[in-house]
This record gives C-alpha cells, structure tokens and sequence, in this order.
DNA sequence: TAAAAATACTCCATAGGTATTTTAT
DNA sequence: ATAAAATACCTATGGAGTATTTTTA
C-alpha cells in the first residue's frame, strides 16, 4: 500500500469513474486500473463492484475510503508541518461518512 | 512521500544508524541513504544531522516522526480493518513524544 | 585507522502508456 | 452502438545492488 495508490483510489471513489480520475491525475486509463487492482490484490478484497459502465463501492472499499482521507490529510498536514511553519497550531477534524461510523482526529 | 520511504525513515529515525536500519529492512545501505535523500529533497529539509559516524535527528526529523508513525498505525488498521474483521472495535492511541507535544487520535 | 554515510555505476522490476478487447447498456 | 473497464504488450524510469570514496572520530 502507497500513498500514491490511496490517492488514485480515493479520486476513483470520489468520481465512481475510472476515466474522469485517470484524466484527473493525469494517468491513462489503464494505470488507474492497475493500481486499483494491485491494491484489490493486496488487501485480498475487492474495493469496487463492476457494474458494466457503473461502478460502486464495496464495504471494503467504503472502509478503505475512510482510512485513506485520514493518511492524505495527515500527509498534507506532514507537507506544511516538516516544511516550515513552526507557529504552534492544531487542528480538529471530524468526519461521519456513514452511520454509526466516526472518526475524531486531534493533532497539537 | 511514499509509505515505504516513512518505514525506512522511521526505522533509520530508531536506531540512528543507517547500515543496521538496512539489514533490518533487508536493504542495502545505499538504497537507505538514496530513500531519506528522496525524502530530505521533497520536503526541502534536512531530516538527519550528519555528525560523521554518529547521526542525530533534526527538528524536522523529529516532527516527521510523529508524522510518519501515526501514518504507519493507520496503515497497520487499515490493513486489518479492511480485510476482514467487521466486528465492531476501536482504538485510541495517546503519544507524546516530546514535552510540549501532545497527539491523540481515536478511531472508532 | 576503522566505522559509517555518500556517491558512482549498473541493472532490472515495475509503473505507466498505447492499442485492443471485453462487457454491460 | 456506445461507454467504460480489463487486458496485452511495450517502454522507460527509478529503485535497489555492488563497489568505491569520503568523512570524522
């Protein structure tokens, strides 16, 4: 699992279409689908139910989506932190993707 | 910033040695030293003080550690979470690395 | 010197692209 | 017939190894 893969995946599950994320993030099609079957293979489950020309995502992949917002926010917040800033500041990030599920996320 | 490079760095960050961070990840050392000078160049930043035979974390290593293992438990869960096990459980994790420094993060 | 990191170089695995096929509408 | 993903195939980049050099303790 990379980063770089968790990226690619959260646009494909954002836009639910392979095609508009490989535009996107500037890969061909056929990158996108390779990555997302890699991590498919990886996590031994699959992320998207094939649907013809629709797409969806499967439990796992809801989950795996919640887990990847919380890595790239954290990457981002590593960005900005590492490089420069050292006023000291936090942030406070709540997230209910779906019932019954929550992620409270407190960093200072 | 890729996961890989974060397990190198954090391997390196614990034992302050580059050549023992290698044989434990099953590296050679150059591939250890070329992943944190990756590193070090997409953040802008030194990570290491290089003291000759001995190394030291910087500032911003320090901060990319707290960083980088909080990314890396998040991975670990996900990776669990993901395939498999859909038991409802949760974890809260409380570090503090240094004085001043305080990270708390809850996932349920 | 000795011990450890940096560097020069080589090589190969894999990530990505193009073109095509498959599949469901 | 169309739109979208999978697949086959090829290429090139960059990640990793070996060997060597540099550094400083």
């Amino acid at each position: 699992m990379e980063l770089r893969q968790l990226k690619t995946f959260k646009t494909v599950a954002q836009l639910l279409n392979f095609n508009r994320a490989a535009e996107i993030l500037n890969y061909s099609q056929s990158a996108v689908s390779a990555q997302i079957k890699l991590l498919e293979e990886e996590l031994g489950v699959k992320l998207f139910e094939r649907l013809g020309k629709r797409i969806a995502l499967t439990q796992a992949g809801e989950t795996l989506m919640r887990y990847s917002q919380k890595m790239l926010d954290i990457e981002k917040e590593t960005l900005t932190e590492v490089s420069g800033w050292k006023e000291p500041h936090g942030s406070i990030s709540v997230r209910i993707p779906q019932r019954s599920e929550l992620i409270i996320c407190l960093l200072f």
